[in-house]
DNA sequence: TCCCAGGTGTCTC
DNA sequence: GAGACACATGGG
């Protein structure tokens, strides 16, 4: 059933060929700088990180933290996500060279939990970082896939993380591009047709959602 | 003027 | 262990 959720977003949007990033560092950085803000603020605070010529894990690092914060501002948390960009930038350059890529991804589990270890770095930044910046088969569990998957009733959107990822791990390929693809279409379909309100005007789902409009219904 | 947005860490009980 | 709260900007 999950799978054919896939296939519906699939067919209306076609690949989305995300995430929004130029290279494994920016990404990381955009996981950690989206928690709890929307992207369209994060877009703002990497620019600032482009335009300053910080956007490297040694760099960023070496940054005085108030230099580092006031670039993050329009991202709102702005003093805590410069602290947590450090902490992320320090653990690639000692495990890494600064390059997500290059981060030991024979044991995912290992490294998810050496990621978690990381101060600022929660379940969710950690298997972004895991899906689209190193490239591991995991699954994102965010707000979007939360509310999609409960409006369906094929989930509880009040599950505890592991348990939904685990779920969704069980129910597809271990592809990570097919998961980076399936997420991406969670975000898109959420901005686009599924936020709280108005609920789903062009949903494709509509025969499923129990909170979307029926055929001739009012 | 509110409410919301792709979380996480800390504190209290 | 669960729940409350702090962290902050920008758009609708």
């Amino acid at each position: 059933m999950l799978a054919d959720v896939y296939r519906v977003l699939l067919a209306q949007r076609g690949h989305q060929g995300w995430w929004p990033g130029e290279t494994a560092f920016e990404m990381a950085v955009g996981a950690v700088l989206t928690q709890n803000t929307s992207w369209t603020n994060v877009e703002r605070a990497i620019a600032n990180l482009k335009a300053a010529g910080v956007l490297e894990a040694r760099v960023l690092l070496g940054l005085p933290i108030d230099d580092l914060a006031a670039l993050l501002r329009p991202a709102g948390y702005f003093n805590v996500k410069a602290r947590r960009l450090q902490a992320l930038a320090a653990f690639l350059v000692d495990r890494a060279d600064g390059d997500p890529t290059r981060l030991p991804a024979g044991d995912p589990t290992r490294l998810r939990q050496d990621l978690l270890a990381v101060p600022g770095v929660g379940r969710e930044t950690a298997d972004s970082i895991l899906l689209y910046a190193v490239g591991v088969p995991t699954f994102v569990i965010d707000a979007y896939t939360r509310r999609l998957f409960g409006r369906l009733g094929l989930l509880d959107p009040e599950a505890d993380y592991d348990e939904l990822r685990a779920t969704f791990e069980a129910a597809l390929p271990r592809d990570p591009g097919l998961l980076n693809d399936f997420h991406a279409q969670i975000v898109a379909h959420a901005k686009d047709t599924c936020r709280p309100r108005p609920l789903c005007p062009e949903c494709p789902f509509a025969n499923w959602c129990p909170t979307a409009p029926r055929e001739g219904g009012s």
